[in-house]
DNA sequence: CAAATTTCAGTTCCACTGAGATGG
DNA sequence: CCCATCTCAGTGAAACTGAAATTT
């Protein structure tokens, strides 16, 4: 008896099992993903905001992102001492820092969409386009509420 | 400067960052009305199981609500201790634990039951039912390719 | 012997809390 | 004085790892 069992049907009914099931399948692919290239979830996040918006200090990329303060610190920390970002001073503002992504930083963020992108696709194989716009839609209806 | 700003559009197109933040949604719910009983995720899984297939090992509580069998451990240690669960040993193989729930128990599930329906309907309120339905079908087939 | 079960101790990721220090 | 920002230290749930001990 290796496999898995059947769940209780009580809990197989439950929205909220099935959402965590697939949440849960989504953050294993993508952990052994980025983790293959010595990465986090939280890497990307401050990655992109960072790519998207240019240099930004680390509130405006915790709000962006949904990360707490105390985790944007860790990250950046991280991210700067391999060498994929750069922390100044900001000289209008002394409370805060200014974030900017490096040359290095912006080809390791190209790596890790290149891999997002095909996370999504695996985690989405069993259903056609139509039904994945469903879906998201669906999901951030629920997020929005 | 103290709500949420706009998400990366990068980040906000990626199906598995609208799942995450569905299921944080459905999490935090959870959380906050498990720990209003002293309950928490863990606790209604097993309970559940014991409910709906009678005395088990804890072997098969793990498989059946995809718990690791340590965590199993640790959730019976405290449902034995608030009375909600007693553990035997099997008399037919030495190796097993028999665990039952009690009459306390099952009003502590009925308990928590209702708490977890009732976060369904909180969670999902933005949908109407057919369209809950089709969510529930949509994620099950990314969990079960 | 191999396999299943229980148990313990510890880790990881993500989310979060509280408090201090600095500056606007 | 109040608020925003950054930082540090620590907590917590959930999932997981590795290993030991017991029994089948």
């Amino acid at each position: 008896m290796a496999g898995l069992d059947e769940a209780p049907r009580r809990l197989a009914e439950m929205p909220t099992w099935v959402l965590n099931l697939a949440s849960l399948r989504a953050h294993r692919l993508l952990m052994d993903a980025l983790a293959a290239v010595g990465s986090r979830g939280y890497d990307y996040r401050v990655l992109v905001a960072l790519h998207e918006f240019g240099p930004s200090s680390q509130a405006s990329i915790g709000r962006r992102t949904q990360m707490d303060a105390s985790d944007v610190v860790a990250t950046i920390n991280e991210l700067v001492a391999r060498g994929y970002a750069i922390r100044k001073r900001d000289r209008s503002d002394l409370r805060r820092n200014v974030i900017a992504i490096t040359a290095t930083g912006l080809k390791h963020y190209r790596q890790l969409d290149r891999i997002i992108v095909s996370v999504q696709d695996q985690l989405l194989s069993s259903l056609d386009p139509a039904e994945r716009q469903t879906l998201v839609n669906l999901l951030r209806r629920i997020t929005e509420s």
